[in-house]
DNA sequence: TGTACATCAGTGAACGCGCGTTCACTGATGTAC
DNA sequence: TGTACATCAGTGAACGCGCGTTCACTGATGTAC
C-alpha cells in the first residue's frame, strides 16, 4: 500500500543469478564446475538472459568472487566481534589467532566458496577499476581485518609499527594451510589430526608476528 | 649392433604422453587445461590410443602430478646441495631458507607445474596405492627433504626433536604465498616488491621453527 | 626353418554431450505530447 | 485521458565447438611346436 512497501519488488535478475551461481559453487567445489547455462536453467531463465546483465561468463564469476570475499571478510568480522578487546598484549594476541582460526575455519567449511574468492580470469584488467586493482582482484576478503588485529598487537606489545609484510606472512600461512587441506595434500588428514595440526600452525605464526628480527638461532 | 644399444629403443607411448602433458601444463597453466584429445593430437597418435595406457583422463593427469611433484622435489635438492652443511645453528637456519626460498622459485617460474602437482580427481582413492595415500596424492614432492633440513635445524640448535607438526609450519607458508602469488592476490605486486615480501615471509617463518612455545606476549 | 596362433598397441569412425555465445524476436514498461 | 513511440529485459532457436569415451578393426610382434 504505502511507498514504503514498494520495495519488494522481485529481485532483480543480475542478483538471482549471482546466488545461484553461488549456490553452485558451494555444491560442486569452485567456480570452475559453474556454466552459464547451468546458472540460467536454476534461475529458470532462457539460456542468453544472463548476457543482459553480464558480458560473459567470466564477468559473472567476478562478480560470486567479490560476493564470496564479502562473506569470508563478515565471518572474519564475526569471529573479532566475538573475541575479547585488544586490552593487552596477551588479549592482541589471542585475537590474532581467533582471526586465523576463524579464516581457515571458513576455508574448510565453504571449500568451494573460499576457492571462488580467488577466481580470477584472463581479462580481468579490463573487468576491474582501478582500485579494486590495485587490492587484489576479490575485494579485500577482510585483508584490512587482518591489518588491524596486527596494528592492535603492535600497539599492545609496544607500540612499533605494523611492518608492511607482517600480515602477507600471516595470510601466507592460513592460505597455505586452507589449501592443502583442501587440495591433496592434507585430505587424509583426520578431523582431529587436522585440528591439531592447524592449532600447531596458528599457534606458531601468531607467536612469530609482528616482533621484529628474532635473533634466537644465531650462534656466539 | 651391440645389444647395449638396443636401449635407443623409441619412448613407450604412455611416457610421450605424460610428457606432451607436462608440456601444456606449462603452457596453460594447469592441469585444467589438458585434454586427452590434445595430448594425443601432439604425440601424434589417435584420439584412442592413450587408452591402452591411461584408465582415463584422470589418470594421465594423476601421473603428471607425480612427474611434477618429481621435478619439485629435485629443485629442492639441488638447492640443499648447493647450500652449506649445516655444521652449526646458523648454517642450518641459512639451508632451511634456501629450501623456501627454492620453494617458492620453482612454483613462481613454473606456475602450471606446481598447480599441476596438487592436481587430485574424485577417483584418486581408487588410483592410488595405500602407501601413496598416506603420504598425499602427488608423492612427497619434497617433504621429506623438508623434515630432513628441519631436522638438521634442531640437531644444530639443541638436539630437540623436531614437532611433528613443524614441517607444516613452513610447507603452509611456503605455499601459502606461492598461491597467493599465482592466483590474483599477489599479481599486482611488481617482482622486486614480491621478491621483498618473500623475504620477509619465509626469514619469519624460518626463524619461528622449530623452536618450542615461544613465550613472548604472555603478560606477567 | 616354417607354420598356426595369441597378444596387444594403435586406428579411425562414431556416439552423445554440454557448453558459450549470437541473433532476430516479442512483449511489457515508461515517456512525450 | 489517450495515442505514438522508444527502451530494454528476457525468449527460443540456432551456430560451431571440443571434449571423453566406445567400438570393431588391423597389423605387427612374439611364442609353440
Amino acid at each position: 500500500m504505502s511507498t514504503a512497501s514498494a520495495a519488494k519488488a522481485p529481485k532483480p535478475l543480475a542478483e538471482r543469478l549471482v546466488q545461484e551461481a553461488i549456490a553452485i559453487v558451494r555444491e560442486e567445489g569452485g567456480p570452475d564446475s559453474v556454466s552459464l547455462r547451468e546458472v540460467q536453467r536454476r534461475a529458470g531463465v532462457s539460456p542468453a538472459a544472463a548476457y543482459r546483465h553480464f558480458r560473459d561468463r567470466e564477468a559473472l564469476l567476478l562478480a560470486v568472487a567479490q560476493e564470496s570475499a564479502g562473506l569470508l571478510a563478515d565471518h572474519l568480522a564475526a569471529a573479532l566481534a566475538a573475541a575479547p578487546a585488544p586490552v593487552d598484549a596477551s588479549a592482541a594476541r589471542a585475537r590474532l589467532l581467533a582471526a586465523c582460526e576463524a579464516y581457515v575455519e571458513f576455508a574448510t567449511r565453504n571449500p568451494g566458496l573460499y576457492r571462488a574468492v580467488f577466481f580470477s580470469g584472463e581479462q580481468i584488467d579490463e573487468l576491474l577499476s582501478p582500485s579494486e586493482r590495485a587490492r587484489g582482484s576479490a575485494g579485500d576478503g577482510g585483508y584490512n581485518l587482518l591489518v588491524a588485529t596486527l596494528q592492535d598487537l603492535a600497539t599492545a606489545t609496544g607500540g612499533a609499527a605494523v611492518n608492511q609484510w607482517d600480515p602477507l606472512v600471516v595470510w601466507s600461512c592460513c592460505h597455505g594451510l586452507a589449501m592443502l587441506r583442501l587440495d591433496a595434500a592434507l585430505r587424509a588428514l583426520s578431523e582431529q589430526d587436522f585440528s591439531r595440526a592447524r592449532d600447531r600452525v596458528l599457534h606458531t605464526i601468531a607467536g612469530a608476528v609482528p616482533l621484529e628480527t628474532l635473533t634466537h638461532g644465531q650462534p656466539a
